[in-house]
DNA sequence: TTGAAAGCGCTAACAT
DNA sequence: ATGTTAGCGCTTTCAA
């Protein structure tokens, strides 16, 4: 039926070879002597014939892939950290087992269970919150696993994160230094750590500016969205706040839509700073000021830190963060 | 070493059942007495057996994963695509296998072969074009391959497309209806099929309007990119255009953004459509008016369509076009 | 440097 | 309804 019906077998038998030897030359083994090594190399070039990864990961109990549990491929934070763990895991030969989850806990657990059925020889995780559920799936393997742009409270878990709590900080802090006194922290659920760290990054900034008071009706906590951004346009015009920090990029693009709509001008009366700096914040006008996450390398330096662990190598920190910057474009002031 | 050391033959040995038996009930083969299942039930439960995918795919021959090849992952046309098709292989129980090819021809192979290597149950290529070389690595298995936004000129491969020549021609045809008669092409590299198509809708515009002439001038092509499209505005407001039709969403609002850089007022100046009402045309400032494909719907289709040709149940046709409809918004006038 | 042979964990006839 | 027994295609000792 497969076309491809050449095993290993086949090409032995017309090399005049024992399996093994095939095995050696197809896997690089170096005790192999230069003519047969050229003998075998010819049938399999004349043959076609392409080890069965399946086969070998039976054997071998290596499969080269490793499972990507995301909460939303559409989302482009996420998929641009994707586009990391690929570029990285293609360098180092491993292939990419997806995994949509809805960012639901159930959903989280059912892929995980079955990438590890599939027996991955390892697994990065982005979600937006690590529930006790999946941290107890996690503890019943010993396969490593990477959290990318996904914050573990615990600190158990190795991760590739930048500082939240100080990069939102900073960007408030850019925001008062702008003359701002009524600043709104507009979050997607605060049960996710990562915002957690941010608001805690928020509040720092009340700590250190006493003319600045603290209001609970400055936080505004909605779900992820455009449309919940947009939704919210009003209650933030109406609360009197002349700035913004939004934790999510397309939350950030739904409320400046929003207020535009209102008539709000931004950055005049409002202005806007948000997190990501996915693409997106070139794409709206004005282009939104944000925090500078290196999205890619969160990826990538998951994906590197994961191959280092699968190979049991020593690695240093468990818990890497990355350099965030401040990236000032069209939804805040520009201060001469 | 692995925590998950448990194998069929431990449940059957502790159920004191045969392995077949084992079998049957993990894959619910009616052919168990009830009290006999739930026995073996109980045991996997307490061993916290987990069937090994891998030993499963080299005796059966079926992976149940489907390798999806996409250029980029962090593009939001083919990340939605890639949604739609993970949401239907999910739900017929398939994983996926992701690969990107960057749009590289020779990755497209590479990885190609890997997929194949690693016993992919079919394949989902979303591409740019189809080079002899890929089709040729095509022709060489009998594993489906459906293409999804993806045209093969041949419509030898199994596809989910729209009518991408109509769309645009009717794209164009709200511009004409607007008065405009300079009306601009701008697109990706022209040897993509799916911009041939596009330019023969825009071309049939002419063939049914006398009072428009076609002019090479009004022709620019350029590479996919948001830069590509801020680049060439000065070049499209020098041609003296009214509108544009845009083959690309990313192009398009570069584009925009460079007009409206130059202080071209949109659309009262130039009006613009795009292609893919993707997102950033929701979140770009005016919103730009549309061809809407049904992108998740591209992606979820073609999922469905692979997962009937992997069971070769009978498929109607095997080249399906999806429908498509125009949405206008901000970027072109709205005409009472 | 090479080969023989024993699995890897499971499915799928074939028997019973 | 259940068990027996070959494999699936490869890796990997262990010998030679």
């Amino acid at each position: 039926m497969d076309k491809q019906a050449v095993t290993i077998y086949d090409v032995a038998r017309q090399a005049e070879v024992s399996m093994a030897t095939v095995s050696r030359v197809v896997n690089g083994n170096p005790n192999v002597k230069p003519s047969t090594r050229k003998k075998v190399l010819g049938i399999i070039e004349k043959l076609d014939y392409r080890p069965n990864a399946v086969a070998r990961g039976l054997a071998s109990k290596k499969t080269t892939t490793v499972g990507v549990i995301i909460p939303d491929i559409s989302n482009a934070f996420f998929s641009s950290l994707a586009l990391g763990v690929d570029d990285i895991a293609t360098m180092y030969k491993y292939n990419i087992g997806l995994a949509n989850s809805d960012g639901n806990t159930q959903k989280e657990l059912t892929v995980f269970n079955t990438l590890l059925a599939k027996q991955m020889d390892g697994i990065i995780f982005m979600g937006r919150r690590i529930t006790e559920k999946i941290r107890e799936g996690f503890s019943r393997t010993y396969i490593p696993i990477v959290l990318a742009g996904t914050i573990d409270p615990t600190g158990e878990i190795p991760s590739v994160n930048i500082d939240y709590r100080l990069a939102s900080k900073d960007a408030v802090s850019l925001l008062v230094s702008h003359g701002n006194e009524k600043i709104a922290f507009v979050s997607s659920p605060l049960i996710n750590p990562i915002n957690k760290q941010r608001l805690k990054g928020y509040e720092d900034i009340f700590l250190e500016n006493d003319h600045l008071s603290y209001s609970e009706g400055l936080i505004f906590e909605v779900n992820y969205s455009f449309e919940k951004g947009k939704e919210l346009a009003k209650r933030v015009k109406n609360a009197g706040v002349t700035a913004c920090y939004i934790t999510d990029d397309e939350l950030a693009i739904g409320l400046m839509d929003g207020l535009l709509d209102l008539g709000v001008a931004i950055p005049e009366e409002i202005e806007i700073i948000t997190s990501n700096n996915s693409v997106l914040t070139e794409f709206a006008r004005p282009r939104i000021s944000s925090i500078t996450q290196p999205l890619y390398d969160l990826g990538a330096v998951s994906m590197r830190l994961l191959t280092k662990l699968m190979n049991k190598e020593e690695v240093g920190e468990r818990n890497v963060i990355l350099p965030y910057s401040i990236e000032e474009k069209g939804s805040t002031k520009r201060i001469i």
